[in-house]
DNA sequence: GATAACAAAATTGTCGACAATGTTAGCCTT
DNA sequence: AAGGCTAACATTGTCGACAATTTTGTTATC
């Protein structure tokens, strides 16, 4: 049984060439093989996905409004090049995000979605027992857990901003850097108490333990990056 | 001694179309010149900026990232047309957001910005009291307010997805449905308390006053829509 | 040898034209 | 008269070409 990343709705072909290689290129930045600070030359990626300067421009604009490029006037678009400060950023929005997520989902999400998602918490436990597939659960797992919350809250806006917008970045970093969260076990524990906290419609703690968790891993890479 | 918001940053003069083209239809949506739910047609916006439709699609494409706009393969982009629904989503997404740029706040804003602000306030007071210039304080005053806590905040990923992103729409929803706080006393109260938690540096009562007021504001909206 | 001014090349920005898709109006059939 | 088909129209999607700007490379001068 392979559970696939809910948020893996790649390969997606909508009926626009603009749309379709925005999703390309979008997959492209996240997993480095365009790297990031790198320069966009328009004629080149036009020719490297066989479409025009038209639509690649467009798809461009999107991107930018991704936060994944930023584009000078005259200059052209480069691939963003997060600092660390900017990575830690993030994750200060992540805690007010997801804490808001979270105490939401304690309110509506459905007890049978709650005990799928116990289901595959149990599925990345035996994946650390195991000591493989720990990749899966350090880069994907986690963020498939995060991303089920979310969507869980019912609420569209933060669906959006997270899932649609934040998440691109959150998983370019971790390609880049090759951050694993180097913590899976207390993770995996922080999980299901959250979990806990949902199921007991506790949405007080649900956010605080979410926010928790979320500031634990904040300060975690923080002193793994300020070390080196 | 006039004090313009400080997120007035319209009719700057980007170099190229698209950017300066896209900073006025935002301007027109927020304004609702162009009218919520209204199609967008390309040819007649183009003539209208006297433009082409290369540079309007692009710019387009940015309004569908800033959520301005809603576009469907084949059909055509729209203005959004935002649910009541909606709009308590964006208010869940400001507490959140807005408590931990209060919370940062808290901890970086210099004395003298504190200062500055609590001149602003008291110009506010006045023109409460005045009972003129109310709709200043009520459309723009408030969110100037909020917007220069966001600043404080000094989290450029804070700042970006709510002055540059989601206040646009904020500001368009007070434009389409002439809502205001309706308890500009009580809000401008609200606003001291939270400048002397900043001030006190006590950042745990900051995120709270903060999420607490604008709590209020979408409970406000909240009974004020439900009834009609 | 370093620097400044100039020219050439490359890249971005803009435009108009054509192709593909969606919409609408009129006609025919039932 | 109502419903469906068809053809004309309008709009969106895509492309290649041209204009404006930046970058690069060269040359001349100090």
């Amino acid at each position: 049984m392979t559970i696939e990343p809910l948020y893996a709705s790649e390969s997606q072909q909508s009926s626009t060439l603009a749309d379709r290689v925005c999703h390309e290129i979008i997959t492209a930045i996240v997993k480095g093989e365009i790297p990031a600070g790198a320069k966009i030359s328009e004629p080149e990626l036009a020719k490297t996905y066989g479409i025009s300067r038209g639509p690649l421009r467009e798809a461009i604009r999107r991107l930018e409004g991704l936060r994944l490029v930023e584009r000078k006037p005259h200059i052209g678009a480069s691939v963003v090049q997060l600092s660390v400060k900017e990575l830690l950023e993030i994750y200060r929005v992540r805690e007010a995000l997801e804490g808001m997520a979270c105490r939401l989902a304690a309110t509506v999400m459905p007890q049978d979605e709650i005990n799928q998602l116990r289901t595959l918490l149990d599925h990345h436990q035996s994946g650390i027992e195991e000591q493989e597939g720990q990749a899966y659960f350090q880069k994907e797992g986690d963020l498939d857990f995060h991303y089920r919350i979310v969507m869980a809250s019912g609420n569209s806006k933060l669906q959006e901003l997270l899932a649609a917008d934040l998440y691109h970045l959150v998983r370019m970093y971790r390609y880049q850097f090759s951050l694993s969260s180097s913590r899976p076990t207390m993770a995996l524990r922080e999980h299901h108490q959250i979990l806990d906290a949902i199921e007991a419609r506790d949405e007080e703690l649900a956010e605080l333990l979410m926010r928790r968790h979320i500031s634990a891993s904040r300060r975690n890479i923080e002193s793994k990056l300020n070390q080196s």
